[in-house]
DNA sequence: TTGTAGGCGTTATCAC
DNA sequence: GTGATAACGCCTACAA
């Protein structure tokens, strides 16, 4: 195992200095073409990498952002996976790598991977209302980004979906179309214990529409399949034609709507909250909670603050929630538009 | 901003050596249990963290593993995640952390993270039969472990479920119930184009136990929802109550079977092949794929080859497949043993 | 446009 | 049991 390449050895293969390869790694000064390219083939004659370790400890910057990962109950596999991903991806476009973070170091692990220099920013998805991580955040000497809107986030950095206006749409779409009455297949009691601030979001812009379009809302929080047929079940004992707002257990809840042979869009309005690619709420009427989206301005705004974008700094931003009507809700009775729905309507590019 | 606390700032307030206070830290030498006491005292009056890239130039070791992961639509969404945070808890308990790359780096993502002495080891997710990744890890500087096992894999460290043995198992629970056909439903075409050897592997063990038990298979293929609905149709075409093998696309072909009112474990023998925590899969007669235990034993392998315990060098290892037998398949009609499933029944801590 | 040299914060080898 | 001190490999003023 012959003992990896320094940039002194590429510099002697080079007949240079040692920090004209610096300089020509970085750019950081003008360099003739001639000697840039001396040194660019002594680089891969060599396939000479910068020991990170050594930048970090000159450079002051490690390439890395940490990501701190929720709790295995909080979210779907999916959703989560989807933003691993797009946090990955967008920080190898700009030279970085990803260091995962278990939430269950919690407030220390945020100290930690700070202190020790282990990356020039961090991304704490599925922060609390109430999270010990927002106060530790405000001493570090990196650039924190929450995803989430913590209660007491003032000046915090902070993005998430809209679950609010989210929470609007559905219930303004299913008042639309008549419904008196709906029934919620909310967050289960499991998901409601850890605090996540999204379902007082969701819950708060759910409530405001049901007000506004006379609408009662009944919430069912449902954890297990039964708790879903329970749901569904009481839902049915009511009116007619049930209108069900689904934020969680989707393919359970479909399920039991087919074991009970009740056929979404004829026999029950259907209208989801989806958060991945559930290969079932296919042609749903639905509004997704765009993970993509979401992670891409994490992003953006991790690099703004790495980068000194004082624009950047500071302020929650939320990406609109909007209504992708499919078959799971019945015609609507007039042509009008959904009311307060349409002001959350955006098309974004993908 | 205060500047960060080195070692030397520790030393200072301790009233010791700098050099006292890396060994208090690294355990590396016998200390007096006095000045230990001073050290410990001033680390966390200071709140000092030593500088991981500091240490990783000085001390050839980056306390980081870096995590490959697999493309998308390689592996269930949620299997990747319980292998992910697998990874990172066992790295955590030994004081590591887990660096991801994507797997569109190739095999250059390996020569990177390994050059850059950004990790002590490399876990490679998803390997194909034929991966270039295989030749690039043998000329490394740090060890790699493969998840997955590929054709030419001499001498490799690799690890996983053991999916020959599963298709054996399967396909034998379903001979001894009395069916002479068994359909699979299996990986569709997207995933048999990524070339992953545990199809392959999959297919020599269900086709050695269907020739010894003279039962004939019919593969299907199966990515969408409209494909597993012909597949079952194309299975209750045949005999009398038809055997289903499924691999792949649990809950759709659970709704598809709902659909037609054929109820699993009366209508039809149903043997799943699961790979997370699918809701719908409670109570299937199944054989997991148990992410869990390869990932444990996935990272015994990495820090037995960090630690250079000779003895685990090289090689495959294989989890065994079990078969737990659930309300989806009918009693069986007599009560002697499952044949060469037992072969590969086993009880493991979990 | 390029070279020189000091320093970044540890680890580990010498001495004592 | 403890203290100096030389690496470790790169970045970046400062000079030329």
């Amino acid at each position: 195992m012959p003992k990896a390449p320094t940039s002194a050895d590429v510099a002697r293969e080079a007949g240079v200095s040692q920090s004209t390869v610096s300089y020509v790694m970085s750019g950081k000064r003008p360099i003739s073409e001639k000697t840039r390219r001396r040194v660019a083939e002594a680089i891969d004659r060599l396939t000479y990498e910068p020991h990170a370790g050594a930048r970090a400890l000159a450079g002051h910057r490690t390439s890395t952002i940490a990501v701190v990962m929720p709790l295995r109950q909080a979210s779907s596999a999916e959703r989560l996976m989807i933003f691993v991903e797009e946090f990955t991806y967008a920080a190898r476009r700009r030279d970085h790598d990803v260091l995962l973070v278990t939430a269950d170091e919690g407030a220390a692990g945020l100290r930690r991977v700070a202190g020790r220099s282990l990356c020039d920013a961090i991304v704490v998805m599925e922060v609390g209302s109430h999270d010990a991580r927002v106060e530790t955040a405000r001493g570090l000497a990196v650039p924190v980004v929450f995803v989430g809107i913590p209660d007491d986030g003032e000046g915090l950095d902070c993005l998430d979906f809209d679950f609010e206006g989210a929470g609007e749409v559905i219930v303004s779409e299913l008042a639309g179309l008549g419904h008196r009455t709906v029934d919620v297949i909310g967050w289960g009691e499991d998901v409601h214990a850890q605090g996540f601030n999204y379902i007082p979001r969701f819950t708060a812009g759910a409530e405001r529409a049901a007000r506004r379009s006379d609408v009662r809302l009944r919430w069912h929080r449902a954890s297990t399949g039964e708790d879903v047929r329970r749901a569904v079940d009481n839902a049915r004992a009511a009116s007619g034609v049930p209108a069900l707002a689904v934020v969680t257990a989707i393919p359970e809840t479909l399920h039991a709507l087919s074991e009970r042979r009740l056929r979404p869009g004829r026999d029950v309005d259907v209208v989801a909250l989806t958060t991945g690619f559930v290969s079932e709420a296919d042609g749903l009427t639905n509004v997704s909670t765009r993970p993509r989206d979401v992670s891409r301005r994490v992003m953006e705004r991790v690099f703004g603050l790495i980068d000194g974008d004082l624009a950047t700094r500071g302020g929650a931003d939320l990406v609109p929630a909007s209504l992708t009507r499919g078959g799971s809700t019945r015609s609507r009775p007039a042509d009008r538009p959904a009311g307060p729905a349409d002001n959350h309507r955006e098309k974004e590019a993908s």
